[in-house]
RNA sequence: GCGUCUGUAGCUCAGUUGGAUAGAGCAAUGGACUUCUAAUCCAUAGGUCGCAGGUUCGAAUCCUGCCAGACGCGCCA
């Protein structure tokens, strides 16, 4: 794997611009960090600012590219250095750029793109963490997709990524379902109904409860036993779980996510006492209105609850035990919590109790907020039934497909794996296709597109560049030589000016947590193929043309596939 | 009341962290399938970047104040 031996146009440029220029802080960093991309590719490829420059020169900015122009030998990087106003935009000299590219993808293949940087390090990531005994629905669909492609931008970037899926599985919501299950319910009717049963027992319990109060109290009770180890209240709480887990499984199978800790917040009970102990111990507990917390006024922030009044624990408590937990298991750089934007208050109390437990990692935790997603503007709501099922959300959008490759491909093999793929993947793409700080608002009908922006046009760029390949019998065990001069066009140029930026594009998708970095480019790179696609043939007769075409949509096909894999999203060759 | 986030084309969103003429998709209109998959492509049209000040050579981007929406602020998670 690369680690930055690949050409850097922009260290080239602070290099040649250094050696003409001397003045106070200039020097090859700081000019490194001012180039930018022209917004109009007829102006250049990459483009020098000059007016931090003139500040320290104290010349005119238009007076500092014209002299530059005339000192910066092009050759043999760029083909024309040019002074447009205060700027100093430079040309790409295509052939270094396409033998570079090119030859690096070649070299690489599903590497390109990916480092060295995070190698013998750990990150932990908290994502998806349903709750058990309700269904699994759209709005789980953000952490549970986030997480997943962070966990492949960090491992491609050589960190070792642990999955953990901090599952909702303790707390008074299963003293409420026990009693509801002993008093309208029956062990035949949820063999049947499963979750949807368990979750009619629990609509029904919050109806009932409006009106008979009583109801409150037997479920604490019931909760109370389940924490004493009851073993009735206990095997139904297993009981419950386990269906629960068999029904999200198949949406992971469905979404091909996997986990390597299951540890939910029930794992995290016989460590509570330890950890309000060392809060005790470290000063940091005070009673307030006959709770036990920590009090964070000095920090601008409301008390962090630790113990309610009744000695019982609350999720800051356990998030600190499991964060402990994890410390000590994993020894992470990083712990990153994938959840929804509600809960950035939460996250920012008890970081702050990490660290004022004197823990110097407490700078590693990352809380990684993503916007609310409604329904038609109302909010989202397990109890009013109001809610679109997951699996459902994945197993229409399969259906849509199929029923759209049986209209325009029918001859296809593996329909139904290839539908899988795309309906899973337009389903994935949408999720991760905008900032993940938004809010949004379901639709079935923007789920369900397929044209623009979307997965499938990302699957179908790739699908197609695949059946160019095939039609031509590409193979990479041959020797990849070509002529890069015959990929001169504008067209053909753009496609590989954009398939450099993808190793900057991953780097920046990491660094801020951001997947949708990696969509938009995808998105990129796909409209400027498929303008390629157009205006160029590429099976032609002349052999050595159609060679190095063939090489420039094995390329574009490598990354598409790899940016892809970063999302989660499969990649097939036909559909 | 206090705090956080959001506000860019009719709709959904980008906008290289302060740079050049603010870009895509959807929807609309008009074109391109005897040619490598039309889930595609090309063209046209669409803008007071919520509003008002300020900082700066330069602001969609930074600061202040308003407006609108969402979310959060002790015993749920």
């Amino acid at each position: 794997m690369q680690t930055k031996s690949y050409l850097d146009y922009k260290s080239i440029i602070a290099e040649l611009v250094e050696a003409v220029v001397s003045g106070d802080g200039i020097n090859r960093e700081n000019i490194y960090g001012l180039l930018e991309y022209p917004p109009d590719s007829d102006l250049g490829d990459l483009a020098l600012p000059c007016f931090k420059l003139s500040k320290v020169l104290r010349k005119a900015p238009q007076l500092i590219a014209a002299e530059l122009e005339g000192k910066i030998e092009p050759a043999p990087y760029f083909t024309e250095v040019k002074a447009t106003g205060p700027y100093l935009n430079f040309r790409l000299a295509p052939v270094p750029l396409v033998q570079e590219v090119l030859g690096q993808i070649i070299k690489l293949g599903a590497e390109y793109g990916g480092r060295t940087i995070g190698r013998g390090q750990n990150i932990v990531i908290d994502y998806s963490a349903p709750n058990i005994a309700k269904p699994f629905h759209v709005g789980h669909l953000s952490s549970t997709v986030i997480g997943n492609s962070l966990f492949k931008i960090y491992s491609f970037l050589g960190y070792n990524c642990v999955g953990i899926n901090h599952l909702g599985d303790w707390g008074t919501q299963f003293g409420k379902l026990i009693t509801a299950y002993k008093k309208w319910g029956s062990a035949a009717e949820v063999k049947k109904g499963l979750i949807k049963e368990l979750m009619r027992l629990y609509v029904k319990f919050h109806t009932e409860a409006e009106t008979d109060p009583a109801l409150e109290e037997e479920a604490r009770e019931w909760f109370r036993k389940i924490e004493e180890g009851d073993e009735e209240a206990l095997s139904l709480w297993k009981w419950f779980k386990d269906i629960s887990l068999e029904e999200f499984q198949r949406v992971y199978d469905l979404l091909e996510i996997t986990f390597q800790s299951w540890a939910g917040e029930s794992f995290y009970n016989d460590q509570i006492d330890a950890v309000v102990d060392e809060l005790n111990a470290k000063g940091l507990l005070t009673e307030s209105e006959g709770a036990t917390i920590v009090n964070l006024d000095a920090y601008d922030m409301p008390p962090c609850l630790i113990l309610k009044k009744d000695g019982s624990s609350l999720y800051a408590t356990r998030d600190i035990a499991a964060a402990l937990y994890r410390k000590k298991t994993y020894q992470f750089v990083k712990a990153l919590y994938v959840t929804g934007i509600a809960q950035t208050l939460h996250f920012q109390q008890w970081f702050k109790v990490i660290e004022l437990m004197g823990y110097q990692w407490a700078k590693d935790l990352v809380h990684i907020p993503f916007g609310l997603v409604s329904l038609k503007g109302e909010k989202l709501s397990t109890r009013k039934g109001r809610v679109v099922l997951l699996e459902e959300l994945l197993t229409t959008a399969i259906q849509k497909t199929q029923a759209i490759i049986d209209e325009k491909n029918p001859g296809l093999e593996k329909k139904e794996e290839v539908a899988r793929m795309v309906g899973v993947g337009a389903v994935v793409f949408g999720a991760l296709s905008v900032n993940r700080i938004k809010d949004v608002t379901f639709s079935w009908e923007e789920a369900l597109n397929f044209e623009g922006e979307t997965g499938p046009y990302l699957q179908y760029t790739h699908a197609r560049a695949c059946s160019i390949l095939r039609k031509a019998g590409f193979s990479t065990d041959e020797d990849l030589v070509f002529d890069p001069e015959k990929l001169a066009e504008p067209v053909t140029l753009k496609v590989i000016k954009t398939l450099y930026l993808f190793p900057e594009k991953v780097m920046a998708a990491a660094a801020e947590y951001e997947p949708s970095i990696i969509s938009r480019y995808l998105i990129d790179l796909a409209q400027d193929f498929n303008g390629f696609y157009h205006g160029c043939q590429v099976l032609v007769d002349d052999p050595d043309l159609q060679r190095a075409r063939l090489i420039l949509v094995f390329a574009v096909k490598t990354v598409l596939a790899t940016g892809l894999g970063l999302l989660g999203i499969k990649a097939p060759e036909q559909m």
